[in-house]
DNA sequence: TACAATTGTGTACTTTATACACAATTGTAA
DNA sequence: TTACAATTGTGTATAAAGTACACAATTGTA
């Protein structure tokens, strides 16, 4: 929990070192046990959720600012980001004005303008994060999709955007390299997929459908050990899942 | 073309108003005579071609300043517009913040930092707009897709990254009732399609599913006094051009 | 009045999507 | 040891969508 004092500190040193009145807001991803899962923070002493984010430096490229924003929440130091949209209500941050100008000398408080915010969103492996919480917070941990609770500022509004923005890209491009281990079978990938878009599917017709992008290779010996029949594994054809990327799947017009 | 003193009056304006290192650039699309085009400014004197754009109001929505700054450039009021990318490289501004280094006292030079530009496209009805330079063009006019020079600063990029969202869109939106007038042929409507993709479409194919989409209502009437066979007259139904816009297209998953 | 250009409509064929069924494997409970 | 439930692999019939192509109707012009 900050102190004033080093609330101003703070402050202080973002005037130095940040562009003001632009943030960057992240809606990082994991995949678990069957779940989607969001990653937020508390803060201190009270039930206040909302996403990782930070500001940009004064020479940095924001989508480096972004990487730099989770690497330190997640441990991770490449990732997978999509930026989607920008959040420019002036009263966006209204909230955080208020506070802050509660909390601090008019003159010093950095957080006295409205901030825009750039929406990025991760794919992460959800075993390779570390969640870390920032200076704000006292928790950072997973949540399930259907299990978000009411977020700060716009952040509600920017993690359905998020969401919206992934099951679109479902239609159009490959997912799964990012969100799945090295190897894994047909029902999990299938579960992602369900996961994401909160629906069933017809496991016969998944699997058709996800080898005809040619993006998966089949390993010779199924998995052993698990009870009922032991299924295949797969991994990603990471050329032609990377060609998928840049194409796109779907021919349209 | 502005004076050193009324650059330095423009500076000491908008740092007033203007949130600073954060600008907005649109990409106008029109269609006439059968050939998709583009709203580009020219430079006094020089053949430097740049895409419309401007800055945001410190208490204005960025949506509404995009707004803004269309009027000023086309006369219209309302405007169909999207927001697809921020382009937030440090380096992206760098020869305007080295001309205007030249040109202006470093402590009035409201352009020596970086800018990150909000990108924006546009779908407008070509007849309805007058294009209109701005206080730092001479030029404001159409041009042809295929025959945008290079632009300034990071603006051809800009310009592709929007006509590859477009072509995006085309999969899983309708378009059309931005950029055509009221009443139009199915070739017509064709040819917007094939001008925004590059590409030639078979003629029946084509008419069978744009009206499997359920959102063109055919005139009792065709249009008379041209040579050759009378086409139907087509519109627009808007409720369902509506509902398709925000329910989209493609089933996908 | 024949003709070129253009538009309206239809049909056969291929590909993709959807709905469903059955056989094989493996641990567990009887 | 065996029947059983749960799970996975594979196939097939049908519907829908996409692709390729043909022919007839209309209208101004040579």
């Amino acid at each position: 929990m900050l102190t004033k004092q080093e609330l101003i500190e703070y402050c202080d040193d973002a005037r130095e070192t940040y562009l003001d009145h632009i943030s960057i807001d992240c809606v990082v991803f994991g995949f678990h046990e069957g779940q989607m899962k969001v990653l937020l923070l508390k803060t201190h002493n009270e039930e206040k959720w909302y996403l990782p984010g930070g500001f940009v430096l004064k020479r940095e490229p924001i989508e480096m600012a972004a990487n730099r924003i989770l690497k330190e929440r997640t441990g991770l130091a490449e990732i997978f980001l999509e930026q989607f949209h920008v959040f420019g209500d002036p009263d966006r941050s209204k909230v955080h004005n208020d506070m802050y100008a509660d909390m601090l000398p008019p003159e010093r408080n950095w957080f006295s303008s409205r901030f825009l915010s750039i929406g990025y969103y991760a794919l992460v492996d959800f075993f390779e994060v570390t969640p870390t919480p920032d200076r704000f917070s006292e928790i950072c941990e997973w949540r399930d999709l259907g299990e978000v609770p009411e977020l700060q500022l716009d952040h509600s509004l920017i993690f359905k955007t998020a969401l919206d923005t992934l099951r679109l890209q479902l239609n159009y491009q490959p997912i799964g390299y990012n969100l799945m281990p090295k190897e894994f079978t047909m029902p999990e990938l299938q579960k992602l997929y369900e996961t994401i878009l909160d629906k069933k599917l017809d496991r016969r017709n998944f699997q058709r459908r996800i080898l005809a992008f040619g993006i998966l290779n089949r390993a010779e010996e199924p998995r052993k050990g698990g009870a009922h029949k032991a299924p295949y594994l797969y991994s990603f054809d990471l050329e032609n899942y990377r060609h998928a990327l840049t194409m796109g799947f779907k021919g349209g017009w």
